[in-house]
DNA sequence: TACCAAATGATAATGATTGTCAAGTACAAA
DNA sequence: TTTGTACTTGACAATCATTATCATTTGGTA
């Protein structure tokens, strides 16, 4: 992702701060920005980790429930892995997964016939669909070998 | 699901015990039966007090470990929640899922323009896709209401 | 029936996440 | 700019889910 992307990204969530009056901290910030270095799915923990650089001494704690603020808030998704680890995405538009069944590992991949998905009309369900992810399951090259 | 097909999957892995050496104990029998009774995603620990009635005692260890194995086994199936618990679900053909943004409630739809998706040819990056799943994000009826 | 590899159950250990609350900070109002 | 206040933060404890360990038991086969 490159800076003027992040920047905007972090503008907006400037701006949807003020508008929804909620604080703009320095934390929060610090922990936008490092969740939209990573180009994979990382756990609290590893973003944790990574905020620490810039912000020593930042808690445990505040990365969790911040984490939850920003995907309350669209300026992030969570990722839909299969095992017991909360995983964080900074990917908010279209895209897709591959899923492998042995080690769950998870890539993204993006297929524009995948985009191209007819959304089915849920309303009579109350459903509101405004998004989608293809989750391809399968097996991954390291995987197959080992079998 | 009928008595009957849940009778049939108990069978399909009895024999799938047989033919891979792996013990065919009371235990298991148990957990998968008890798995098939559910129509949603429940966690270990849910399937855990359900298959007390049935089988007092059980352990807690043994239903995470034959969940994992009737996985492998490809008998039942990890439900992809965004919480942070593992779910499990009965249902191994193709079907997909609303996956509601807010309160996180995964609820199960088919849709046959859905299963109808071109699979994108991932052999370039050695991953061999048998399934797919569709996951549309949205809001539900509830959560819609309160905001 | 006896053997053995694998499963089970009890327990402890680990790891992830959430709850609590005193202290600090952003932001609006004066 | 200062002040007040509601909200956030950080430290820590508590909880919840899951996994590791290991002695004991059991399924499946010779």
């Amino acid at each position: 992702m490159d800076k003027k992307t992040k920047q905007k990204r972090v503008e907006l969530f400037e701006r949807q701060c003020r508008s929804q009056g909620v604080p703009f901290t320095v934390q929060r910030r610090a922990i936008l920005e490092t969740v939209l270095e990573f180009d994979n799915h990382p756990t609290a923990e590893q973003v944790h980790d990574a905020v620490t650089t810039r912000f020593p001494g930042i808690s445990r704690t505040t990365v969790y429930r911040t984490l939850e603020t920003l995907v309350q808030m669209g300026l992030i998704t969570k990722a839909c892995h299969p095992g017991s680890v909360v995983r964080y995405d900074r990917r908010i538009e279209v895209h897709h997964h591959l899923v492998c069944q042995r080690c769950e590992e998870v890539v993204d991949i993006s297929d524009e016939r995948l985009d191209a998905l007819p959304v089915p009309d849920t309303s009579s369900l109350g459903f509101e669909v405004f998004d989608f992810r293809v989750q391809l399951r399968g097996i991954c090259r390291r995987c197959r070998k080992k079998e």
